[in-house]
DNA sequence: GTATTGATCTTCT
DNA sequence: GAAGATCAATACA
């Protein structure tokens, strides 16, 4: 199953809304591992988020997956989900790893090898891309560093409009 | 349609 | 002992 991913969130190692922000500890050993690497937390004690270490290794910078648009085994994950609306299937980030099954057996897993795969969109246009505020954090939420597609029905928080 | 609250666990204070 | 990169159900306009 699979989908294209149309939000993300850019988390820095000097930012203070970021879990490495204050050094590596047992959980984020992932965030520091090589780029590629999937790090993945329990957030809220229930659900699970999935990130893509983007940064030189051992620097402790990822990307976080918020949203994507379903394309793939759909029917996969509209049973784990308990939900058929599309629109709603990967719009945010704990239904995003519920719905691809991504749990915290696969914290620190690279994603450039089976079961993963992971493709640049290629055609995307740049002005399609909107910024804004991060979603969920009470630190550095000032900070413009959400990035979705702009016209997607698929992005989770706020529905951008138009 | 928007606003509010419960569920539940790991980490840090 | 409190807070947190959340979701879904319930309450209200």
């Amino acid at each position: 199953m699979g989908g294209i991913l149309v939000e993300l969130e850019a988390y820095a190692p000097d930012d203070p809304a970021s879990h490495s922000f204050n050094g590596r500890t047992a959980r984020n050993a992932a965030m520091f591992g090589p780029p590629g690497t999937l790090y993945v937390y329990r957030s809220y004690g229930i659900h699970w988020c999935a990130n893509v270490v983007c940064g030189p290794e051992g620097v402790g910078a990822a990307v976080l997956l918020r949203a994507a648009k379903p394309t793939h085994g759909l029917d996969e994950m509209r049973a784990r989900r308990g939900i058929d609306d599309l629109r709603r299937l990967c719009a945010g980030p704990g239904c995003l790893t519920q719905a691809l099954g991504i749990t915290g057996d696969h914290d620190g897993e690279p994603l450039d090898r089976l079961p993963f795969e992971l493709r640049g969109a290629g055609s995307t246009p740049a002005a399609g891309v909107v910024t804004g505020p991060r979603v969920g954090i009470t630190r550095a939420a000032d900070l413009p560093w959400r990035y979705s597609l702009r016209s997607s029905l698929f992005v989770s928080r706020p529905r951008p409009r138009a």
